[in-house]
DNA sequence: AACTGTTTTAAACTAGCGTATGAAACGAAT
DNA sequence: ATTCGTTTCATACGCTAGTTTAAAACAGTT
């Protein structure tokens, strides 16, 4: 039997299992679906071609396996940064935001895993590898029910379409940068990773407060 | 040679080499570039395999051709709906984000070539099967300045920066319904593509016009 | 030491890919 | 009618992909 508890052994010398997610998760993320064979993951984890079929059942069973341990992880940090803000003394909406965007647009700027990752996913939505219902269930039901609570407790008047929807744009904010951020710093002068934040921060705060002065 | 100017003929019965392009655009929209045998597109097209190698070099070269054809496409529609609006009796942000948004945002609803086309070139850009500068090259050109100085006109106290930012952000407004329309309409409950469209009108306008006085 | 179930290995297999080839068909010009 | 450049065709090539196989290595149990 291929089952998942006997990989977990001391943490010093990881099994095959481990490695070979391990570098999943550096050339998917690097080079995408398509663009890493099978023969790439198994040199980089030191093991046998045949192991991604013996211990996974194929290449795809692997990639979406690799993809939801990622998600769970971010999903996790996503929800202790609201619960950091929304204790704090003075929770406000740009702390919310800026809570939110900072670590993944700082790490895709340093080409750290944490945003490649997050470019990763979208390019999963597009390309149908995977389905993505599966993936995405506890993003719907954990974090959008969430950072859109936490929005409507915040900027009053909103009801709760629209802090789905001011949710969904904010993320929007966050998502365009992550990954067109060659193209902010080349066309826009003097654009950096905090330029854009910041501006990110703004622009979300500014759109939720004037939202409900501008109906229809 | 391969002149494209020989292509260009009645129109009633068109030669191979615009098969081959129509082709493209359908196949690869809907199932991307690795999705998209040569046998796929020359069987659509109704010719030989060899066709594609023979008019166009290959099939990246086939593929950043129709490319090239759509962008063109795109951008001309939008920089009209720049100067409808601007030169309207009142010119106003809302009128401007929602002539720029309310075509591809629609068009994706249907299924049409429009809004998959767009779909394609996020897709792209994140694959990187073709640079994307020679792509791209008109886009910053045209349309971010153009697009950046009507935000000018209209929403006051935008310096250059803030402005191009503003374009970056409204187009990621635009985008991420683009990109996760099914996701909107199944996890927010009672919404379709007029309450989107309304909703980014809305949302981009309150940014922009309240962006000023959130300085820092 | 022999048995047992699991894991790893080298090698082969099948399928599909993009591309290349050389001959045949075509069309216009002489 | 012949020639000549262009286009189309059937077919084959070389390669790499993901997967399978059957034997060997291993670890634990009796």
């Amino acid at each position: 039997m291929t089952d998942s508890s006997l990989s977990e052994r001391s943490g010093l010398e990881r099994g095959v299992r481990d490695r070979l997610l391990d570098a999943a998760e550096r050339l998917f993320c690097a080079k995408g679906f398509h663009g890493t064979s099978v023969r790439d993951l198994t040199t980089e984890a030191n093991c046998n071609v045949a192991a991604i079929n013996y211990h996974f059942g194929g290449k795809v069973e692997l990639y979406s396996e690799m993809f939801r341990r990622q998600i769970k992880l971010v999903i996790e940090e996503s929800m202790a940064v609201i619960d950091r803000v929304m204790s704090s003394p003075h929770p406000s909406i740009e702390a919310l935001i800026r809570g939110w965007v900072t670590a993944p647009l700082k790490a895709v700027e340093l080409n750290e895993p944490r945003g490649l990752v997050l470019q990763l996913m979208v390019r999963e939505v597009l390309n149908r590898q995977v389905d993505p219902e599966r993936i995405f269930a506890d993003l719907k039901e954990v974090f959008v029910a969430r950072m859109s609570a936490a929005f409507r407790e915040l900027g009053e008047g909103l009801d709760v379409q629209n802090s789905q929807l001011a949710v969904f744009s904010v993320d929007a904010l966050m998502l365009h940068p992550l990954l067109f951020m060659p193209y902010y710093r080349s066309w826009i002068e003097g654009c950096d990773s905090d330029k854009i934040i910041d501006h990110v921060v703004r622009f979300g705060a500014a759109a939720i407060r004037g939202y409900r002065g501008n109906q229809a």
